[in-house]
DNA sequence: AACTTTAAAATTGTCGACAATATTGTAATT
DNA sequence: AATTACAATATTGTCGACAATTTTAAAGTT
């Protein structure tokens, strides 16, 4: 049961509702990528006010979902390539340094629990191969274990409250299923070796080379579809 | 002449204004970390409604610069050793990473431009030696260029547009004018030729190094402050 | 005197209406 | 026919008022 946000407390006010719906919109392309959102009609919608649904945009904005302009109005983000490489980067650099700060910081039975989670993931993986969407899932669950376990606030605000929206949204919408699950799963293996190890050094190492090899993987299949295209051009 | 922030536009809502104003005021400490807002007294007190104060509220909580918590209001973030300790971590990582990519990315024209930048600093820093202020607004200057020359918008959002106002607001109210401005434009000196070799490698290493030793210059003064303040006690 | 319970006050969340700005569509001009 | 000017429309920004919730104060109980 993989959790979406690890970060925030149950919602309370309407507003947090509001968002927490549109945030699966968005995220699962329901609300498209790069659409207007009219704010009357989305109240309307919502049977809300336009007020209320000012604070839920707000909070989209912070997850930079959505993007405003003065006296103009909002866009959900568009999902380009460009975009999406540059997040790898930042996710790259960041995770990298969580998971240093994780192999530092991490308590004893948080690393067991991270264990005791990639033990389920084999077992997962074994029962149901080429089920991608679990697989999918697994992945998201130890990345958010490792930065949770940097406990850095910060590090774990940026990635958890903000980029890993942006990145779940890029996996449905391009359909990002892995292919890479087995080679995934023994580099998840490693990481937490090093981690166990406390190698801040090695762990930081290990997970910038498992982000780079996903990005360079969505870097193949982008040139793959590229070829494709002009192909049928032709 | 120092840009607060490279990346926003010139305000045209009043709640632009008044986040302007705020966002000052907050950094400066006039507005004092760890208090409470109140939404009415503030409103009165820019002579707007609460709905635009809050909209204003918002930005700064984009900023990190206050928190929220429902039905309960608004707080200045508090600045602990801890919370600064995490910001520099975070820095060192994406600050090494948007220096890489500079490394990468930079037109020749904006190499050229950072280097003339450099000359400015060491003219000033000849001329009136040991004048801090300067020199911090000169490091930020630095910065702040080498991350616009990443190219990466989201490295560039999250730093000039979040982590940085923290940045300023910790030199603020911990009166951290730097020591170490000799050391500190030499290192400045090296990062720009790496860059300018296009050696994004070493780019990297200079800056985390540079940020790291920047830290561990703070966690010298933190502990010189507890000893002697052990003294007093005494 | 310390601790609950309850009522009053204050604060935040939400609403609908109006003002300021941007967008659209139409008519006039070249 | 294309372009500009202007009016009409729609959208966003701002306001003040009410509802829901929390905080404070007071009264009562042990």
């Amino acid at each position: 049961m993989a959790l979406v946000n690890p970060t925030r407390e149950t919602p309370v006010t309407t507003a947090d509702k509001v968002f927490d719906s549109m945030l699966h919109a968005i995220v699962e392309g329901k609300i498209a990528a790069g659409s207007k959102i009219s704010e009357p009609e989305l109240a309307k919608q919502y049977e809300i006010s336009r007020s209320t649904l000012r604070e839920a945009l707000n909070r989209l904005e912070k997850c930079h979902l959505i993007e405003r302009k003065a006296n103009v109005g909002s866009r959900v983000v568009e999902c380009t390539i460009e975009s999406l490489l540059e997040i790898y980067v930042v996710r790259e650099s960041l995770e990298g340094m969580a998971c240093r700060q994780a192999a530092l910081n991490m308590t004893d039975d948080e690393i067991v629990d991270m264990k005791a989670m990639l033990d389920q993931h084999s077992k997962v993986q074994a029962l149901q191969d080429g089920v991608a969407y679990y697989q999918e899932e697994g992945d998201l669950d130890f990345h958010y274990k490792v930065i949770l376990g940097s406990h850095n606030k910060q590090l774990i605000n940026i990635l958890c409250g903000q980029l890993y929206h942006l990145v779940r949204m890029y996996r449905f919408q391009f359909g990002m299923h892995s292919p890479r699950a087995a080679r995934a799963f023994d580099e998840h293996y490693r990481i937490i070796e090093a981690i166990s190890d406390r190698d801040g050094e090695l762990a930081e190492l290990l997970m910038r080379r498992h982000i780079a090899a996903s990005r360079k993987n969505i870097e193949k299949k982008i040139a793959l579809k590229e070829s494709e295209s002009k192909h049928k051009r032709k």
